[in-house]
DNA sequence: GCGACAG
DNA sequence: ATCTTGTCGC
């Protein structure tokens, strides 16, 4: 299996191709979630992508992928644990997103290369991070209204390296950043936009039913 | 050395 | 991630 060094090195490698600015289709139809889903008592991981119409939300497609992990979850090494069911996944379906928002960080990320960097550059297609939580970076006082942000900076260089959103009044924030060709302020417009009443964006939430789903069927089917 | 640490 | 229902507080 691979290495905690090979693993960065091939992390210092690929964040040489991550692209920060808008490189979309002009017009998003559809739009992607990602979400893996981890099994209480096995070592089965299920990763689900979930195919979204931009503006009505209504679900096109699904493809999931259930498998044995393959590598242990190490803060900073987060993508080698879950990309595989999510290519896995990926290849599996008959129409592609014009972008995808992910469940973890992009450049918010100890190297700049958390899974929303790597899945993207993997597949060469515009990606958003949208984190439930922090991984590194420090970020000042947020308002109360939706929509509240504040700049999430770098420890080591104190860059931009991502934003801390209020997507709903009152609620904790979310954590958006960069993955691959697009923009971090377009980035935390499309997140708000799919946060329609929840704390977290419509498409993760659907990638996390039908990742827990298609668990349950794996599981079933495979007894 | 200690704490923090996406899921 | 996974433990998980009712309960405490605004």
């Amino acid at each position: 299996m691979l290495t905690t060094a090979e693993a960065i090195a091939i992390q210092e490698t690929l964040k040489q191709q991550v692209i920060c600015t808008d490189q979309l289709p002009a017009t998003i139809n559809i739009i992607a979630g990602t979400d893996v889903e981890y099994d209480k008592d096995s070592s089965l991981i299920a990763g689900s992508i979930v195919l979204l119409h931009y503006e009505t939300l209504e679900v096109i497609a699904v493809a999931s992928h259930c498998m044995e992990v393959t590598f242990p979850y190490i803060p900073g090494l987060f993508s080698f644990r879950e990309m595989p069911p999510l290519l896995r996944a990926y290849e599996k379906l008959t129409v592609q997103p014009d972008l995808i928002i992910c469940d973890g960080q992009g450049l918010a990320h100890q190297r700049r290369f958390g899974l929303a960097c790597h899945l993207g550059v993997t597949l060469d297609k515009p990606v958003i991070g949208c984190g439930k939580t922090r991984l590194c970076g420090q970020y000042g006082p947020l308002d109360e209204p939706r929509g509240s942000m504040a700049g999430l900076y770098a420890e080591d260089d104190q860059s931009l390296i991502g934003h801390a959103l209020r997507t709903q009044a009152g609620i904790n924030p979310v954590f958006v950043s960069v993955g691959h060709k697009i923009s971090l302020d377009t980035a935390t417009a499309i997140v708000l936009k799919m946060a329609t009443q929840y704390r977290l964006p419509e498409t993760t939430r659907i990638a996390d039913h039908y990742a827990r789903l298609a668990m349950e069927a794996y599981k079933e089917q495979s007894k």
